[in-house]
Parts: C-alpha cells; sequence; structure tokens
DNA sequence: GCCGTTTTCGGCCCGACTGTTTTCAGTCG
C-alpha cells in the first residue's frame, strides 16, 4: 500500500499534535505543521518519484530532518519519531485536541485525570468531574461537554456552493464583504469571514448577533464576533476603520500561511504587518487597500485564490504571476445533458440558456448506453439527436451547438460506442461510472487505454471524486496527464459543485505537465450553467491563465483543435515513457 | 526543525476573546 503525500501529510499532523501535548518546542511544532501543508498540496507523488529512485525534490521549509523523514514514511509507511511519540500517549487522544476550546494544555489535564478519549471525557462529563480540573471551571467544562456530545471534533466542510447559500445573503445583511476560503474559491469552507468597515463596531456587531438565522453567539467582542447559524455553520465578523480595510481584508482572506509569508517579509523590511495596516515603529504606511499591504512589502497584488503559500510570494518578487482565467473569458461549455437522456431540458432550451449565459458555443454531450439509469443514448438516438441539431443550427443565431456525447469508458478502458458513431460526432468526453474502487495500477491501465481512443478529445471529471460523498478513485494522475498530452486530449474540471474535478491541485500539475483543460459544467437543466465561476475559482486556485483552457478559446480554434489529424489510434510514444 | 542581501546561531507573525489564573493563560483565526 503506497503512501501519497496526503498520508504523509496526515502523519506529519500527527506528530505536530504529539509534540504540541508533549509541550515540545512551538517551532518545532510549527516546522512539523508547515511540513504537513507543503506535502500535502504537492502534485508531485513523492512517494512514487522516491521509488523511482529519484532524489526528494527541495521544498520550502522541509531540510535535511523532514526530508529524511519523508522518505522513511515513504518507504516504511512510518517513522521512528512518531512511533515514539505514540508509545508515550495513549492511542485516540489526539481526537481531543479536534475539540472547540480544547488545546494541548487542557489535554494533558484531561490526561492527568486518566481521560483519553472522546468517550471518557463524554463518561466524565456525566459524572460532573470536568469542572474541577485545573483550568476548566464550569462554563469551560459545559462548552466542551456540548462540543464533545455534538461530534464537534469531527471537523464539517460545507462545499462552496452550500456555503454560499448562506454567506451572500448574510454579507448582504452586514453590507459587508467575504473573506477566508470562501474567498479564496476553496472547494470546501469550515466557516464563514466577513468583514465590515464601521467606526461604530459595537452597533455593526450587535446587528450580526441578531442576524434571524443565528442559533448560538459563540463570542461577542469590541470589534469582532462569531455565532453558529442555524445550518451548523460559523461565521465570523470583524469590524474595522475605513483606513484598515485592506489590511483587515488581507488578514481575513489568509491563508493562515499566506499571512505569515507576508508578515515576514514586512519583517525583514522593519515593517510590522497587522490586520489593522502596514507600520513603521507607530506609523501607519498602509493598510487602506489590499494592493497597498503587497505593495509595503515590495510586491504586486496578489489575487485571493494563488494566497496558499504554494510559490505565489516568490512568482510575484519575480514579476511571474500568472494572469489568472476570469469567467468572461470562458467562450463555451463542453458539457451538457438534454431530456434526452438525464437532464430536464430540450437542445433549444439548453442552448439559448447557454446563449443567455455569455456562451458562444456549448456540446451536447448526454450519457451512453452504458448508463441505462440515466437514459444514456445508443448509436440510433445520437443519430437522432444529431438530426435534431443540425435542424436546430439552421435557425439558432448567436450559439452554436457542438455534437458531442459523454461516453462511458468500460472496465478495461475501451469506449461504450463504436468508432463508426463516435467519429460523426464533433466530439467525445470520456467519463468513468463504474467500477470506481479498482486497484490504483488497474484504473490506471484502465484511463491509459481508453485514452488510446482516437476519437476521445476530453477526459471527465478525472477522479470521480463527490466532495464528502465519495473519494477520488486510486489513480497515477501523473501518468494520465503525460499520455493525454501526448494523445492530445484535454482533462476537464467539472465545474459541479459537488465534483470540481480536476481539483485545484491537479489543475496546477496539468499546466505543469502542459495538459490543456476544459470546464465543464455538466448542466441538466437551463439553470445549470451558473456552477461555472467555481469551475473558474477551482481553475484560478490551479494558477490556469486564459491559454491553459480549452473552452477559452474561439469555436473555429476549437473546431481546428477538435479536427486535428494528430490523435493516431496507436500511441507511437508508448513504450518511450 | 528551518533558515540566512542583518545571521550557520538565534531568531521564528500578530492580535482578539473568554474565563478564571488577580495580571494572564489558553485558544483561535
Amino acid at each position: 500500500m503506497p503512501l501519497h503525500n496526503a498520508d504523509i501529510a496526515a502523519l506529519f499532523e500527527e506528530i505536530a499534535d504529539l509534540l504540541e501535548l508533549g509541550d515540545e518546542n512551538p517551532f518545532r511544532i510549527r516546522a512539523y505543521r508547515n511540513a504537513a501543508r507543503v506535502v500535502g498540496g504537492l502534485s508531485l507523488d513523492l512517494a512514487a518519484k522516491l521509488a523511482e529512485g529519484a532524489e526528494l525534490p527541495k521544498l520550502p521549509g522541509i531540510g535535511a530532518d523532514l526530508g529524511g523523514k519523508i522518505r522513511e514514511i515513504a518507504t516504511t509507511g512510518s517513522c521512528k519519531l512518531l512511533e515514539k511519540l505514540r508509545g508515550r500517549f495513549p492511542a485516540g487522544i489526539t481526537e481531543l485536541l479536534a475539540l472547540p476550546g480544547v488545546g494541548p494544555k487542557r489535554v494533558r489535564a484531561l490526561h492527568e485525570a486518566h481521560i483519553d478519549s472522546l468517550e471518557d471525557l463524554r463518561r466524565a462529563a456525566r459524572a460532573g468531574k470536568l469542572p474541577a480540573l485545573p483550568g476548566f471551571g464550569e462554563k469551560t467544562a459545559q462548552r466542551i461537554t456540548d462540543a464533545a456530545q455534538a461530534q464537534l471534533g469531527t471537523t464539517r466542510r460545507f462545499k462552496l456552493a452550500v456555503a454560499a447559500q448562506y454567506a451572500e445573503p448574510l454579507a448582504k445583511y452586514l453590507d459587508g464583504v467575504l473573506a477566508g476560503s470562501y474567498r479564496r474559491m476553496k472547494d470546501t469552507v469550515g466557516d464563514l469571514d466577513f468583514l465590515v468597515v464601521s467606526d461604530e463596531p459595537e452597533k455593526a456587531i450587535a446587528r450580526f448577533v441578531k442576524y434571524p438565522e443565528v442559533r448560538e453567539v459563540l463570542a461577542q467582542g469590541t470589534t469582532r464576533s462569531s455565532v453558529r447559524l442555524a445550518s451548523g455553520i460559523q461565521a465570523d465578523l470583524r469590524v474595522v476603520p475605513r483606513q484598515s480595510y485592506g489590511a483587515a481584508l488581507h488578514y481575513f482572506t489568509g491563508s493562515k500561511a499566506h499571512n505569515i509569508e507576508v508578515r515576514k517579509l514586512g519583517q525583514a523590511r522593519g515593517l510590522k504587518v497587522n490586520e489593522y495596516g502596514v507600520w513603521r515603529g507607530e506609523r501607519r504606511i498602509a493598510g487602506e487597500t489590499e494592493e497597498s499591504v503587497y505593495a509595503a512589502v515590495g510586491l504586486p497584488y496578489i489575487e485571493p485564490e494563488l494566497r496558499e503559500a504554494q510559490g505565489e510570494l516568490e512568482a510575484a518578487r519575480r514579476g511571474e504571476l500568472p494572469r489568472l482565467l476570469e469567467l468572461a473569458d470562458l467562450r463555451g461549455d463542453l458539457h451538457a445533458h438534454t431530456s434526452a437522456s438525464d437532464g430536464r431540458n430540450s437542445v433549444r432550451e439548453m442552448a439559448l440558456a447557454a446563449k443567455a449565459a455569455g456562451l458562444q458555443y456549448l456540446a451536447i454531450t448526454e450519457h451512453s448506453r452504458r448508463l441505462a439509469m440515466a437514459r444514456g443514448l445508443d448509436p440510433r438516438r445520437i443519430e437522432k439527436q444529431m438530426a435534431e441539431i443540425d435542424a436546430l443550427s439552421a435557425e439558432l443565431r448567436g450559439i452554436t451547438v457542438l455534437k458531442g456525447i459523454e461516453v462511458d469508458i468500460l472496465e478495461d478502458g475501451s469506449l461504450d460506442l463504436p468508432d463508426s458513431i463516435l467519429q460523426k460526432l464533433d466530439l467525445a468526453v470520456g467519463a468513468v461510472h463504474g467500477k470506481f474502487n479498482f486497484p490504483r495500477a488497474r484504473q490506471t491501465e484502465r484511463l491509459l487505454a481508453a485514452l488510446d481512443n482516437p476519437h476521445i478529445s476530453i477526459l471527465a471529471h478525472p477522479t470521480g471524486r463527490l466532495i464528502g460523498e465519495r473519494e477520488a478513485y486510486e489513480l497515477d494522475m501523473l501518468a494520465v496527464m503525460r499520455k493525454a498530452k501526448r494523445r492530445g486530449v484535454a482533462l476537464e474540471l467539472n465545474a459541479h459543485p459537488d465534483r470540481l474535478d480536476l481539483n485545484d491541485v491537479h489543475c496546477r500539475m496539468a499546466k505543469d505537465e502542459g495538459v490543456l483543460v476544459a470546464i465543464g459544467s455538466d448542466a441538466h437543466g437551463v439553470d445549470g450553467f451558473g456552477v461555472l465561476r467555481y469551475g473558474v475559482g477551482q481553475a484560478r486556485r490551479g494558477w490556469l491563465e486564459k491559454k491553459d483552457v480549452l473552452n477559452a478559446r474561439p469555436l473555429a480554434e476549437l473546431r481546428r483543435w477538435l479536427a486535428r489529424p494528430a490523435r493516431p489510434s496507436i500511441d507511437v510514444a508508448r513504450g518511450l515513457s
């Protein structure tokens, strides 16, 4: 069982937790958390790289020691330090750290009282033992008891589009702006962060806690407040004066790791960066706008989606920031369904809706026959739809409908339709809709085989993940990308908020590998194009520019790309990789 | 544990809110 970057990151987090319980040097603990973040956000599969005998690449914040531990974990599945630390504390004690209001100090106090798990904690709470513990008291004990009962230790995150339903009305109510991971367009958000400019912060906070959807006020101070909404999502408000707006927006947008980097840059220039501004001694030299904050530390403005401490500060310093894709750059959509399969509207209705959404072309890509429950199309019904599209095209103006298919990739990597019908279509989008649990090698082989088909233009939702429901299937993504590159196939970024697949890390990997990304709405109705903004958000998080995105190209260029004779049916490059 | 146009040693981002610790620690973002 090979360990992937996420597994290595999880072990580093565990080491950090256990070191924290051991009251170790906080900077050493931070080094492990930083390493977890760096490794977890890497597109390159470290274990695979090491298995090939390659050297570990130079990674920020990872020196000789942590590099050695990565090697040790990748090859043995664990490391000596972790085993030693695990021996020092009862198994499962780190789950207590996840409870809100519980940090290392309180876990140690609990441990002294032989409370070493969530179950122990609930039992001790029922017996009324908690308030007597050092540093607890009635209120703290109650808060922790409630959290333990509500299973709050299991961090609940909300899909971006779900969070939007709560976030945007509240932002309007507050007359404020959204910051945090929501503004950075992360695929899921843990809480909502709002910023309001006001010289009467108490008033703004009073209005905040009176919002009808507030279920519980978690904290209420003179400049900030936290509440839990009826939906269960936590909302944080920060109120600042006008002259601090940019600094506060920067601070509250994060990410935390990005902020730390910016503050360090400031420090090197003798400046202090906080949420009120950039300071030289007592004097504020910047802070009204985010641009002024970056300028003060010698950088151009950095887009929120890039602020993950993944090389954006270095790129900014060198003047090499990407010019990120924008929603308006999308010229068309290459993945949509109609009522012929499992959609809700006709081709005509979908085409008009796409036009209204500002698109110039739309590919209709129904499911293929294998997906019977979605009323997948067989060749006969495809021919019928092609005729329908031809007739429609004769009268439609301002929108071009392309004839496509979302063809199932079968277990052996062959496609669910014969070449004889695929070649009549403008494009075929290949997709996996079953057998998600193949072992990594077999799943990879299956996709590589599918890419050999000369008619496949786009690989849809390449990892099959459903956020919060289904993990991505096991896959050697690098091998798939390199093959897609050789075969001239684009990889989809499915913009549906349940998918967002490719994710941000994979988008950046695609860019690095020179693979085109197609942002598809997967619309199943006329209201389905609005999700493109989430797709663009992830694309931006993956550093994608207009040139990296297939459907940012004008129709004529797209047609040339689709029609080019480049895809031989035999992979001449096979054996060279 | 990392890192260096101040440094190979001595630093390491910064502030708010809560509760209980009577002067601030713990936690969080």
